[in-house]
DNA sequence: CAGAAATAATCAGTGCCCTGAGTAATTGAG
DNA sequence: CTCAATTACTCAGGGCACTGATTATTTCTG
């Protein structure tokens, strides 16, 4: 009786437009590489030899899910981890050639994706869509980090 | 140097819409019950006694998915499985009163939650963003489903 | 320089999400 | 009525996503 309805619950919608997204990706870009895998590839394709935490913060990902993700591309050889001579902490990430191809290979299909994606949408609606799902996003984050930018002196 | 633009990429946005999501839900909402979890619950206070898999259709998760997330709510005690006495193979779902207290606690602080969420956009915007993100998730979905309403005769 | 604080990565644990294969019950066609 | 197809659910397996705790290394401070 006191049910609400799903669809005004921007939490709902998101998650089925990342359903919806999983299920299109599967099929006409790859089975093997992941959404999130090509992101990290783009990454690294951008600024390589990025370290772990580096390429998690550029792709929106936290350390563990990033150290998986990692691994996994390391695991097909798609990408090169080696330790900082200047920090041992830090591996520092370059993709392999077939990595090289591979991000290549799938920014094409991608884009391929995005048109049948976004075809319900004229253009205006498109460049709206990705203005509005930005700004909420930013928004939410926002209000995780404490605003630290408050520093006045010190 | 062939790097993409990835806030060009509803994949990506779709994403990060849903990591904001989650973790404003954690801060606002519960921390025990999910978004997901909720929109079981939501659906049973619909709809009490429904089976199993048209509590998935309801909220869009699959099969696998919509066991879990039972199991969970019913290992709680928010709802209880009954085999039906029609049909053997279904379980028929009814919240029990904790479920619908609680159902109804979070209902109160999920709409403060969407409020604080979609608070960076105006009324109009609010509208624009659900009517574009439901129709390019209804588009993509109706990609999957080989369009068989063109059964003609048989 | 030594000990404390910070940082990069890992690990354990929980939960969501999908596919493909398997089991039990029901339905439908011969 | 019987056997095959369908249907509801379960199980195994892979991947994404987060938190809290741990380890190794670096950096900061006294």
């Amino acid at each position: 009786m006191a049910a609400v309805d799903l669809t005004t619950h921007p939490g709902h919608l998101a998650r089925r437009l990342q359903q919806a997204h999983y299920l299109l990706w599967n099929t006409m870009v790859s089975e093997q590489i992941t959404s999130p895998q090509f992101a990290v590839l783009n990454a690294l394709v951008a600024e390589p030899g990025l370290d772990q935490r580096t390429v998690g913060e550029r792709v929106g990902l936290d350390r563990s899910t990033i150290a998986e993700v990692i691994s996994r591309l390391s695991r097909r050889g798609l990408l090169d981890k080696v330790r900082d001579p200047q920090d041992g902490r830090r591996f520092l990430l370059r993709l392999t050639d077939e990595g090289t191809r591979t991000h290549r290979k799938l920014t094409v299909r991608t884009a391929r994706m995005n048109q049948v994606f976004l075809a319900p949408l004229s253009a205006e609606e498109q460049t709206v869509f990705f203005d509005l799902i930005q700004r909420v996003s930013d928004a939410a984050e926002g209000l995780r980090n404490p605003t630290e930018p408050l520093t006045t002196q010190c």
